[in-house]
RNA sequence: GCCCACAUAGCUCAGGGGUAGAGCACUUCCUUGGUAAGGAAGAGGUCCCCGGUUCAAAUCCGGGUGUGGGCUCCA
């Protein structure tokens, strides 16, 4: 006589065990219809399953969160089934939910054709239609293993193997389908509807691991309606009109090409916005407290020994080959020439923190496949710093570091950012004190700033904690930017020491940061995230000055000088063109300012300012407009 | 590095065993037009590179390079 209590308070009692279809049913139709699983105590149940005591009971819908991904946990199982009917030689290994879908391994020789994947969203498609019910079944686990190797799968017989044996083993009916899972699962493939989409197929390691073969993951999207559908691939076609390598292009800003894999080409235009953002950090950093310094991009292989780089990062670093027989490496990191910098000469404790940053261009060989437009490159420019100090000064430092990174992302355009503290990995380096004193002077830091945190276990650096800023983007995507990191291992292994109070020499602990993290790399985030419509105060072409007649053209080049003269880099459109036609093309070009000027400005000395993203047009005085443009390039966008 | 796909004009792309096509951009001419494409003509290609098959390869096959989507990696 189970007693079963519903979300809203009220109880009902059954005379025997109850199923969720029994008790949706018992609320409504509408419910009944919408329902495809149950939580039973917290648990989610398949809808089926009987509930024998009295429960907490809450009906999971299609549209609900939970619902979302039984769904796409079911589409996954269907995907596999269709898989497994149209090519029974194939195994199946697993096949989650994922954010927006679902994805489903298979190990099969054949590879998958894009065709392949309409011929198998027809079969789900099919599947759908009819509605075969979905059963759990709970099995012996030998009798299972048996089972699946009778059938040639592997891969399942291996899973089974490997869930611990006080576990309940379930497989999951459909049809002639059987699949492991721990469900739950909708009653029937017909509740799947039909708001999915197959998207893509490419390859995955078996467990994740690059020593494991290789199987097929075939990706899909899937929603609870066409509608969700229609509009999650309208999401996909907006993110790809905001792809920095399309930006680049329409935008005139760099190239890539062949001969320099993962290396960029800045054109005049996208090199004045580098320039601009560096100018930018360093009037911050200076405020800081920092000191700018250069150090060499090849050094001599020894010093990368000393190190350490040579060994654990050598597979990474390019090296040279030249006639005098020693061995060169392009610096992948700066912090061994600031280590050689702070060495030099006798550094007294009242000298600390001694902050040095440095624009510095690093080289990394990255794997191919690892490369991505500008986001992952093989040449890249670091705004770093390294900070030495004392023990007892990590904290400040560390609030001081805070303060820094997220003035800079709020002036760029980055309101929300989300800080991660990462602690001590498995393998490392230094004793477990320093490391507790290195993680509480973190967290120090942290509380004593009032700032909010997630905990990383374990993802520290094996020389020291860490924290990352993670900024989250326009449409809703997250890039780990900024890092702080200290640095327990190499001022001790460089040989670098201070001259402490006590008159004895000390090693100093090393803070390592970077704001932007790589310029090339931040450069793409920014333009992805506004859109390409970067803040006037970025714009490599601030303004742009049209003529609608030729007899404009004089007064055209005066007001190009004197928004020069202001410091605002202007350029003139003197073509002959429609002035619609111009307003087009430096729209597209996403020119933040276009003065138009015909015969009225002339006379008048105004200029027609439109904004770009604006209809309007505005008419002002030449004097006030450069005026107002100064202002606003000044404060950078920010609200006064 | 691994799996799959792709590489044709400056850009976006179509085509395809018999010497190459569109739109936009570019050049010239006409047009001086008031806020997102005025008109006409012209020029422009080692069809990524190297091999192979073939009477004939941009097209088919193999290898390489690069790019894209993933996997692994991001010290």
């Amino acid at each position: 006589m189970p007693n079963i209590r519903l979300p809203d308070g009220s109880v009902r009692q059954f005379d025997g065990a109850v199923t969720g279809v029994e008790i949706a049913g018992g609320i409504g139709k509408g419910l009944a219809r919408d329902a495809i699983a149950i939580r039973v105590n917290g648990a989610l149940w398949d809808l089926a399953r009987e509930i024998e005591d009295d429960a907490s009971v809450a009906i999971i819908t299609r549209d609900s969160e939970e619902g979302l991904e039984l769904l796409r946990h079911d589409a996954a199982h269907v995907l596999a089934e269709a898989v497994k009917e149209l090519w029974p030689e194939t195994q199946v290994t697993i096949g989650p939910a994922i954010e927006n879908g679902f994805y489903y391994d298979f190990a099969r020789d054949e590879p998958f054709t894009p065709e392949d994947l309409a011929t198998i969203e027809e079969r789900m498609q099919q599947i759908v239609d009819r509605d075969e019910p979905i059963r759990r079944e709970v099995w012996k686990r030998n009798e299972a293993v048996a089972f699946f190797r009778a059938q040639g799968e592997e891969y399942k017989a291996q899973i089974i193997e490997d869930i611990p044996a006080d576990e309940t083993l379930t497989l999951y009916r459909q049809g002639n389908f059987v699949d492991l899972c721990r469900g739950p699962h909708l009653p029937s493939t017909g509740k799947l509807g039909k708001a999915f989409r197959l998207t893509r197929v490419s390859g995955a390691y078996w467990r994740g691991d690059s020593r494991n073969p290789m199987l097929q993951r075939i990706y899909g999207t899937a929603w609870a309606t066409d509608k969700q559908l229609r509009q999650y691939l309208q999401q996909l076609e907006e993110a790809e009109k905001r792809d920095h390598r399309r930006l680049g292009k329409t935008m005139d800003l760099f190239h890539f090409q062949e001969e320099a894999p993962g290396a960029v080409f800045w054109h005049p235009k996208g090199w004045a916005l580098f320039q601009k953002l560096i100018e930018y950090m360093r009037q911050r950093q200076t405020e800081a407290g920092y000191q700018e310094v250069n150090t060499p991009e090849l050094m001599d292989r020894s010093l990368w020994e000393a190190s350490g780089h040579w060994e654990s990062f050598g597979e990474n670093m390019f090296t040279t080959d030249t006639v005098d027989g020693r061995n060169y490496a392009i610096k992948p990191m700066n912090c061994p020439g600031h280590v050689q910098l702070f060495k030099q000469g006798l550094t007294s404790y009242r000298e600390l923190p001694m902050r040095l940053a440095e624009f510095g261009k690093v080289h990394r060989y990255e794997p191919s496949g690892a490369l991505h437009g500008m986001l992952r490159v093989r040449a890249f420019t670091q705004d770093d710093a390294h900070i030495f100090c004392t023990a007892e000064q990590i904290t400040d430092e560390t609030i001081a570091v805070c303060d820094l990174i997220l003035r800079i992302y709020r002036d760029l355009g980055f309101d929300d950012v989300k800080i991660k503290f990462a602690d001590r990995p498995a393998v490392r380096v230094g004793a477990d004190e320093v490391w507790d004193a290195a993680e509480a002077a973190l967290l120090a830091a942290l509380g004593k700033s009032g700032l909010e945190y997630t905990h990383n276990p374990g993802e520290g650096a094996f020389y020291g904690p860490k924290l990352e800023f993670v900024l989250r983007d326009a449409i809703g995507r997250d890039w780990q930017c900024g890092t702080h990191q200290v640095d327990l291992n190499l001022p001790g292994r460089l040989g670098a020491t201070y001259i402490g109070e006590d008159g004895q020499k000390h090693t100093p602990v090393l803070l390592h940061r970077a704001i932007f993290g790589s310029l090339e790399r931040f450069i793409g985030i920014l333009l992805e995230h506004h859109a390409g419509n970067l803040p006037l105060w970025l714009s490599p072409t601030q303004a742009k000055v049209l003529t609608i007649t030729s007899d404009a053209d004089g007064y055209a080049m005066d007001v190009v000088s004197k928004l020069r003269s202001a410091g605002i880099h202007a350029e003139a459109d003197l073509r002959n063109e429609k002035i619609s036609y111009k307003v087009r093309e430096h729209s597209v070009a996403k020119v933040p300012v276009l003065m138009a000027v015909g015969q009225r400005e002339v006379e008048e000395q105004t200029v027609a300012l439109r904004r770009l993203g604006s209809r309007d047009q505005q008419v002002v005085k030449l004097d006030e407009a450069i005026g107002r443009l100064r202002e606003e390039i000044h404060r950078r966008g920010r609200a006064a």
